[in-house]
DNA sequence: CGATGAGTTGATCTAGATCAAAAGCGGTGG
DNA sequence: CCACCGCTTTTGATCTAGATCAACTCATCG
């Protein structure tokens, strides 16, 4: 299988019948000009460049269409935290439904495409057309779902099981959207990593030549392949030496 | 101001005015007849009493309304991560949207008393009172700015940092519920509490001791006075030595 | 080309974990 | 009422995973 390609891609405003499988949402019932109605605009985005910035206002939620987004918290002093890396189908901005102002900041790690999903047309979507409100719910779970992973990943899990699950995590996702789960890029530096899962960038460059030297992967700077996938996840699950 | 006191409650069905300032809804037009309809039944737990288990169905999502519920994820080894801490007006359940099951487990720390919110009446709720909608929307977008906070703070923070934080975000919680922001009773073990922050039980009690010695707060058991907020803010926010 | 940033590797340091012991304190049952 | 057990908390001593500091190698790029 392919793996995934961050290729130009078209910005037109209607959506095909090909994009809209990527959405998240199972369309069923919906035909694209419905959607066209309630998901106004999609935006491209450059590499380096911001969806949004912490502070800003909030009138949209966003779903990752293509490429790969950071979201970050800028701390005081110039560092930042980093809070996510997010593919086609995510959904992000919902940190922002409280205050109708962005809490972080989300930039483009490489080319991408967004659908922009007005936060007004929120209301109309439940009140229209309740599947989708549906669908909406299962994304906002999940979302909080997740995090809940998260935090006992950093909470209770040493570097290598930390790790191990964020390539794996990475791993199953571009599988589900149909590209290789073994062969992938990674667009994010091993600092975002590091930042990301509370290591130091030497850490991970340290973890990724173990895991090279057990025979479970390669890491050739963005270019990653993974030989081993069951290996991995019994270092993930804390089940390998 | 009175410490928040965990006494019995009265746990009829309705709703009366005095119970209905506990919602963490601005009511407004909604009379409490209307918003019975949407919230159905309330639920008494006991101390050491599971509201829901991890893998459950789940059918409603809940909003506390006295006591103190603590979620955790159990783990495979007997032990547990700790979630989160949730006093009254606190959404929880929200994780079990995606899978309509619980991914966690919420117990009761203290003798609770919680509403009930039947998923099948959200469809009601965004269709019938769009108002009331959005005020769940800000409720979820709270929860995920505030699971942001905890990232950066266990991602990024030390020890003393985090409980001092930890202390805060109680304080001001008690605070916004009308009882003293500085005298206020810990309804969670040490050991809860580190776990919950990503620490040892024997790291926060020395971190109690050291801000005890730096006159900022007495920590008798699960009693807890604030002596110097100011000093405690400046370790919150790293700006104290 | 010089420069700037990403990645790797080695040496050293330290915050906080872990191990150990003891004290306080309910609760329970005889 | 007392003896006992189990849990929580505290404090001290020691250990270690991972941070930090430092040096070097590549790529990329204006």
């Amino acid at each position: 299988m392919r793996p995934y390609d961050c290729a130009m891609l078209n910005t037109s405003r209607d959506l095909s019948a090909r994009e809209v499988e990527f959405l998240p949402f199972d369309l069923g019932k919906i035909n694209s000009a419905k959607l066209n109605t309630l998901l106004k605009h999609q935006q491209l985005l450059h590499k380096g460049q911001h969806l949004y910035r912490m502070d800003e206002p909030c009138h949209a939620l966003f779903i990752v269409r293509s490429g790969s987004i950071k979201t970050y918290t800028p701390t005081n002093n110039g560092d930042e935290k980093v809070q996510g890396f997010h593919l086609p189908k995510d959904l992000i901005g919902l940190e922002a439904l409280s205050e109708e102002r962005y809490s972080i900041s989300a930039v483009a790690l490489t080319m991408s495409t967004v659908y922009k999903l007005p936060i007004k047309s929120l209301e109309e979507i439940y009140k229209k057309n309740p599947r989708l409100g549906n669908k909406l719910h299962k994304l906002i779970g999940k979302v909080i779902d997740n995090n809940y992973r998260m935090f006992t990943l950093i909470g209770k899990k040493n570097s290598g099981v930390r790790v191990a699950t964020m390539l794996l995590n990475l791993s199953s996702q571009y599988h589900e959207l149909g590209y290789s789960a073994t062969e992938l890029c990674l667009t994010m530096t091993r600092k975002d990593i590091g930042n990301y899962l509370g290591l130091a960038e030497e850490t991970v460059s340290r973890i990724f030549t173990q895991f090279h030297h057990l025979g479970i992967l390669t890491a050739d700077k963005k270019q990653l392949v993974i030989h081993d996938v069951k290996a991995l996840n019994l270092v993930a699950t804390g089940k390998s030496t």
